[in-house]
Parts: C-alpha cells; sequence; structure tokens
DNA sequence: AACCCCTGTTCATTATAAAAAACACTTCAA
DNA sequence: TTGAAGTGTTTTTTATAATGAACAGGGGTT
C-alpha cells in the first residue's frame, strides 16, 4: 500500500541520501523523490533496480513492506520527518493509509511559526506542551501555552501556532484522521 | 527478471484466462497479454493490482519468481506454451533469461509447416523425432524423418519443418542459444 | 456452413512514468 | 561572505505504460 514509505524507511535506516541512493542504481534522483512521497507508481522494474541497490531483492522489499503495516513500535531514531523549516514534525508510523490517527511529536525551533495564513482541514486535533513555550491561534481566539497545557480543537476551525519564545517548544499531538 | 513468465505461470497454475484476471482485477485484457510477453515493464501499483486477484501478495509473487529461477523440475501440465496454429512448442522453464539452452517438446499437427519463409536465427539447434514423420528442409537439403530419426544444423541455415503426414509429429528439440 | 462465445494478440490513443535540469535550501570551509 | 558541495523538491520534456477497440483464431451448437 506505501511503496514511497517502505522505501524511505529502508534507504534512511541504511544511512543512504536520495542522491546516493541514485547514483548506486543509477537512476534519476528526481525519481526517487517522486516515489518516497507516492507521487508516482514507479514501474516493477525500475523499483527492482532501486531495490537491488540497498542491497535487497522484491519479495524482501515487499515483505518488510507489510512487516511495516503491523509495526507496533517505533525507536525515537524510526519516526519519520515530515516537517521542514525550523519545525520539525516527527510521525509515528511511515504509511498511515487506511489509519484513522495521526501522532506527531514535534519540536518548533525559536522564531518560527506555522504561517501567517491560518491551517484548517477537516478531522479535529489535540496536543499536549511537552517544553517551551507557544503562542497557539484559533479562530478568534489566541493564547500562550506552556508546559504541562494543551489543546483540543476542529480542524476546521482556522489555526497557527508560532513560538515566539527563546527555546525550542516540544509538543506531543495527535490528529484525526490523518491530513497529510 | 522474468515478471511476465511469472505472471503466466501463476495465472495458469489457477486455470485462469487472461480475460477472466482482468475481469477480475479491473485491468484491461490487453495489459495481461502484454506483461506477460515482457512487452511492457508493468507500474508496481498494477502488478499488485493483478497479483492480489491470483490471490496472493507481491512479496509471494517475488518469492515465487526467485522460486521459478532455480526450479529443476516441471511436471508435463508445467511446460510453456510458446506455439500457436496447429504447431505445439512446449518450453521446460518459463524464463530463459541467461540460460544457454532452450529445449522444446514440440508436436506438428498433420499438414502443419513452420511457413515458406525460411527461419533462420543465431545459434545451432538439434532434436530426435519422437513418434510421426517430418520433413526437414535445412538450406538446399530436405528429407523426411521418422521415430529414432534426428537432425542437428547451424540456425543461421535457413530452414523449414513441416508434417506432411497423417498423423501429428511428436520431435523433442533443443537450441542454444534460447531465440525466443 | 453460420453463428456465438471463448481464447490471446495487436494497434491507436491517452495517461503517466522517468530523465535531466533547474530550484531552493543547508552546511561547511576558505 | 562567498563559494562549493551536500540535501530534497519541482518542472519540462521525452519515453512508455495502460486503455479500449479491433483483430484473428479455436471450439462448440444449431
Amino acid at each position: 500500500m506505501d511503496v514511497g514509505g517502505t522505501l524511505y524507511a529502508l534507504r534512511t535506516q541504511r544511512g543512504l541520501s536520495q542522491r546516493e541512493l541514485a547514483r548506486r542504481c543509477g537512476v534519476a534522483n528526481g525519481t526517487i523523490s517522486l516515489i518516497e512521497s507516492n507521487a508516482i507508481n514507479p514501474s516493477v522494474g525500475l523499483l527492482r533496480q532501486i531495490v537491488n541497490a540497498l542491497p535487497m531483492n522484491l519479495s524482501e522489499f515487499f515483505a518488510f513492506e507489510h512487516l511495516e503495516e503491523r509495526k507496533l513500535f517505533y525507536r525515537a531514531s524510526e519516526l519519520r520527518e515530515i516537517g521542514g523549516k525550523g519545525i520539525s514534525y516527527r510521525q509515528i508510523g511511515t504509511n498511515l493509509n487506511g489509519r484513522a490517527l495521526q501522532m506527531l511529536n514535534e519540536v518548533y525551533a525559536p522564531r518560527t511559526d506555522t504561517g501567517k495564513t491560518m491551517l484548517h482541514h477537516t478531522g479535529e486535533e489535540g496536543g499536549v506542551v511537552i517544553s517551551g513555550e507557544i503562542e497557539v491561534t484559533v479562530a478568534d481566539q489566541r493564547t500562550i501555552l506552556g508546559p504541562g497545557d494543551a489543546y483540543y480543537f476542529d480542524s476546521h476551525l482556522p489555526h497557527r501556532f508560532r513560538n515566539i519564545g527563546q527555546e525550542p517548544c516540544h509538543i506531543v499531538s495527535a490528529a484525526t484522521p490523518p491530513s497529510f
């Protein structure tokens, strides 16, 4: 169900960059990127070429994919990074297709912000601040949350998170259904 | 190395026609044909869709592919039919990629013929007539072979096989390297 | 024979994958 | 601070997969 996530997990497990893997299997690095983000549906021949460079065969690759689907426990290093630009979102599980829940281990670097244009999507979300402080705006309400504080709201409401402090802010959050 | 042959083996093993399989997985029947003849390199998603209808998962599919590569023994029903039009060529092994030899169990129906335009390709070939009679033409030589008789020639020479009798003609042949 | 239903193959069109290059960003060293 | 080398992403073009329809043959009925 998730060729991209599986490839990502296996590649990073081996400490390879997309370009390094691309070089080893003779595939364009952009193609690896597109496959990992599930933006394209690679051919069997191409996937075989890539997977062989891990090195691994296709049977093992798809067996691993099934293992991932039934995975229960995750080491800190296995959480999938889906953030960027000073905001780290480390997701529990690489493939959330068909799952009800998306859990994130979030770290906002000082002075980072989810953006002036408010976020909104279907579902509900909640979280607990572990350390640091975060300014949370939801619709017409705004507050600053510190360690132990929490939030919970309908994701339809426009929302924004901003770390206006000097320390990184660490939050553990959950959303249903997964939104990206 | 041989997605097409593997799919063919699994499909026929289950007694399914290409169209029946196509119907079950929602894929065009022509696509199944092209995949089995290795004329196209299917996407992972499409192969998954097809393989699931067997039913089977991709890990099992590719594990089977590896088994096939190491297969030593073949039941009569497992020989792959690559002939047509009254001439049956039943090949030993579905995937001859990288193999040195192509062995065929051939049956020429009465009045069948490899064609007026002579065959020629690289390699050498030989065979033994098991039953029936066959007219064999190689370059400027022609003869009729019966049970126990045999032939061996360089495949570059133009050649033609013709069953001019009333009975089916059964031949066991070998060619190196495999030519199709 | 004429028809129907099945088989697998082939072709023209459309959709999409793959490559190559440009892009945006980070890190490190000069 | 500037440049070089690394990261992953995105875009444009080209190649190719996938579809749907047409094709050609096989087997059985009427």
